[in-house]
DNA sequence: ACCTGAACACCGTTCAAGT
DNA sequence: ACCTGAACACCGTTCAAGT
């Protein structure tokens, strides 16, 4: 009678444990953290070990990029084109901002994992599927992940430096309207003036704002009845 | 008589020197080989003489980050709202693509240097001449940021990885069009069907739909004759 | 097939000490 | 006021060697 498989052995060392193992330290360290050393301890190893499942960083952040896509959940499949598009964009958005440093870590990698396709497989369906020829839905896609990653890029690194110098997020908004306030009215009278638009309304506005123009855009692209 | 100031003085270190320095070394050795030691040696001194002109690296960044923006030069102020903004828009865009690694020095970035703020009082100088309003104008300008940020990401990231193997922009298209069709084409049917959309078309075509389609949206805000 | 020890060539940052 | 030497605690990566 053969020893059975699942007493002693251990968990066998794969690629996707590692962006597992890759996630955690990224969500306890961030990203500038996330050395090959630690993620190499969190699994129980040494770090050169790592470079016999991974030709070298640049490949593990491929796998954690993947990881990252690996739980966001398609919106269901119900209303027209514009609610599913914007609800696409909406959890897409939030997703990112769930986990710490996550646009960083997505922005400038393409390589689209498994995870990645499965999403893009699903929101070009409904982009054909709602009137949408094959070129224009290619570049829809393109045009709303641009868009979403670029926000939240710029919406959650502040947020990760004042989180680390402890002050609150309505506070780093009224100290970006008191520093555009504080400029020579005579160079800067738009920005003196225009301060509190510039900084006043929440992020959640900000990404809806653009998010609607982008749709508005989209609509017109398809004939009157659908749009 | 006293000596003349302008002979053997030394350049005298000044943070716009270092900030020059880093983008030297930006331009020769990438983000990813751009260290205060490297910085240091540019300006001819030792690397623990950076901290008496500059906190820690990361506001050296900062100081990089506005001398990007130093030469980016405004459109003419021709033509409607419509055609400046597209012109800043492209031309903003060509700046970062003409630079090393500049979108990923610029994307998480806000800390607006004096650089940037002379654009961006420009820009809502324009955006409000054309009938926006004041709340309208500063989101429009978020809105395009992060669109051009995140568009020239993308497209950035791969181009340097592509020069670094030696291979073409037309092969990496083509290479990326070709893993789309290897797909199952159960599993990802339009992937498959959309290889060539997806891939197809230059980067300045798509760069140029998502433009259009948010120019087009901010169109519906204004009263039906400015549009 | 998979892991380790040890080493190499780097990092950012601090700090006493120099001028 | 500005710069340096030397050190500290790290990095990513390679490679011979182990099992």
């Amino acid at each position: 009678m053969p020893a059975d498989q699942d007493d002693a052995a251990p968990p066998a060392l794969t690629r996707e444990a590692l962006a597992r193992a890759a996630l955690r330290v990224l969500e306890r360290d961030g990203l500038a953290g996330l050395s090959m050393r630690k993620v190499a301890a969190e699994v129980g190893v040494k770090a050169a070990s790592l470079y016999w499942h991974v030709r070298d960083k640049e490949e593990l952040l491929d796998l954690l990029n993947d990881a990252l896509m690996a739980d966001v959940e398609a919106p269901p499949r119900t209303g027209d084109w514009r609610v599913q598009l914007r609800a696409y964009c909406e959890r897409y958005r939030a997703h990112l901002l769930g986990r710490r440093d996550a646009a960083k870590v997505v922005a400038g990698r393409l390589a689209p994992g498994p995870n990645l396709l499965r999403l893009l497989e699903d929101q070009l369906d409904r982009l054909r599927g709602a009137g949408f020829s094959a070129a224009d839905a290619a570049m829809v896609s393109y045009l709303l992940g641009a868009y979403v990653q670029g926000f939240v890029l710029q919406e959650q690194s502040p947020m990760a430096a004042a989180e680390t110098t402890g002050t609150g997020r309505r506070q780093v908004a009224d100290d970006a309207a008191e520093r555009f306030r504080a400029l020579p009215a005579d160079e800067f009278p738009r920005l003196v003036a225009m301060a509190d638009d510039l900084t006043g309304p929440d992020l959640d506005a900000r990404f809806a704002f653009g998010l609607e123009r982008i749709l508005d855009g989209l609509a017109a692209l398809l004939p009157p009845g659908r749009g």
